[in-house]
DNA sequence: TCTGGGGTCCTAGGACCC
DNA sequence: TCTGGGGTCCTAGGACCC
């Protein structure tokens, strides 16, 4: 029997959220965005329709409309907007696959019968997400997530579009490589795939497998099923989804500097982000990593697998501190400090008895308390202070992958 | 004041071991 | 005196996603 999977994928979503949340935005032009050097992470559709898109400067946004209202994202909000997202789709079904912050695949299949299509289910669950949260948000609906993701793009917003495998094939004998997208062809590839004369997904599935496989190893199949619309992966069930598998924080200074107390200042200051997260996940990292960008965008990272494993921002940042000072000297002005730590394991609270490792942990959670109770960075390490001189930028998080993935 | 931030996955090369 | 050859771990970089 043929299945039929559902992809729900918000609207505009950071930016209908605040809509929701301040009706003085609603109708308007807004952005979504950090603080600083920053770019749009959302639009509106209002403020789409004079151009402004996702990943354009802030700079460049206003230039096309002036009137355009910046706000600062808050993760905190999308996240917790999303975890209702699912609590509603998860009245239909356990089969709910958190694909990103705004994005979920549902396999519907069980819920059809012969009175019942899988596109009315889909408008079920578009109602109910609109008149309970106030959002919008598409649907596609496709025999596999494949389908079902490029399905969803094809009406927004509000839209509800279905593909069934037997028209598969004519949706995508003429769609261009570009328009895969989003199911993991890229800008490079498809441009790959241009020059070596590949211009439609029609001709993508047509292709040799031993062709593609040369050419982009063992992507190569996976790119030859998306070409003929198959996908094999099911969709999971919500309690089975994947833990995560890193966090980490990551800035971009004010303005470039050579200045490495500044540099120091602000791995500290991500180590504090980091570790606060790291409890509440309550996780212990194996692996640190730090990412420095040059002013003229070269970019590298190195990492560091710590015997004793980090808990604290103060493990964090030691052990960013000693990766920094083997790199050094740096070879330009710094733009971004990075921090990453993975080789997560849950934290049983058994581990890491060392004495000296405790007592760090002892004030490290006084300060977790204090800063839970008086809000992020109320309590913190003086070497922040020199960071927060040069003019950091706080609680703009930005949409990620795989980020509600409870560990 | 061109070019954010949070993630996952793959690859290639070197170290190391038997 | 011709350089073996796997397997595995680690590192760094890059593509891709939203």
């Amino acid at each position: 029997m043929e299945k039929s999977i559902v992809l729900i994928d918000m609207n505009a979503y950071f930016a209908s959220v605040e809509q929701v949340s301040n009706p003085l935005l609603r109708g308007k032009p807004i952005v979504v965005c950090g603080e600083g050097r920053t770019v749009v992470t959302t639009a509106s559709y209002e403020a789409r329709k004079f151009g402004v898109k996702t990943a354009m400067s802030l700079y460049e946004a206003r230039a096309l409309c002036p009137q355009v209202i910046a706000v600062c994202g808050n993760m905190d909000k999308y996240v917790d907007t999303s975890l209702k997202i699912h609590k509603i789709l998860l009245d239909f079904s356990d089969q709910v696959e958190p694909f990103s912050i705004d994005e979920c695949f549902m396999d519907i299949t069980h819920l059809c019968s012969k009175g019942v299509s899988a596109k009315d289910v889909a408008k079920k669950m578009k109602g109910r997400i609109k008149n309970e949260l106030g959002l919008l948000c598409s649907a596609g609906i496709g025999p596999n997530k494949v389908i079902a993701k490029l399905a969803s793009k094809l009406e927004k917003p509000d839209g509800l579009v279905e593909i069934k495998s037997g028209s598969a094939a004519a949706f995508l004998e003429n769609l261009p490589v570009e328009e895969l997208q989003g199911v993991g062809v890229g800008r490079k590839t498809s441009a790959k795939l241009r020059l070596l004369g590949i211009y439609t997904a029609g001709r993508l599935g047509a292709a040799s497998e031993d062709f593609l496989r040369f050419h982009f190893g063992v992507m190569g199949s996976y790119l030859k099923n998306v070409g003929l619309g198959l996908d094999y992966a099911g969709v999971k069930k919500y309690s089975e989804n994947d833990q995560i598998k890193s966090v980490g924080h990551s800035h971009t200074l004010p303005r470039d500097t050579r200045d490495m107390s500044v540099v120091r200042s602000y791995l500290m200051m991500l180590s504090q982000k980091t570790g606060e997260r790291l409890r509440r996940y309550g996780l212990t990292g194996g692996t640190v990593s730090i990412v420095i960008r040059y002013g003229d965008f070269r970019t590298f990272s190195k990492q560091n697998i710590l015997k004793n494993g980090v808990k604290t921002p103060e493990e964090i940042y030691g052990a960013a501190k000693n990766i920094l000072a083997a790199a050094l000297p740096l070879s330009g002005p710094v733009r971004l400090v990075g921090i990453r730590v993975s080789g997560l394991s849950r934290d049983d609270g058994q581990q890491f008895l060392l004495d000296d490792i405790n007592k760090s942990r002892v004030l490290s959670e006084q300060i977790y308390e204090l800063n839970k109770k008086y809000g992020e960075f109320t309590v913190k390490p003086s070497s922040v202070l020199i960071a927060e001189k040069f003019g950091v930028s706080e609680g703009c998080g930005m949409r990620g992958r795989h980020m509600l993935k409870k560990p």
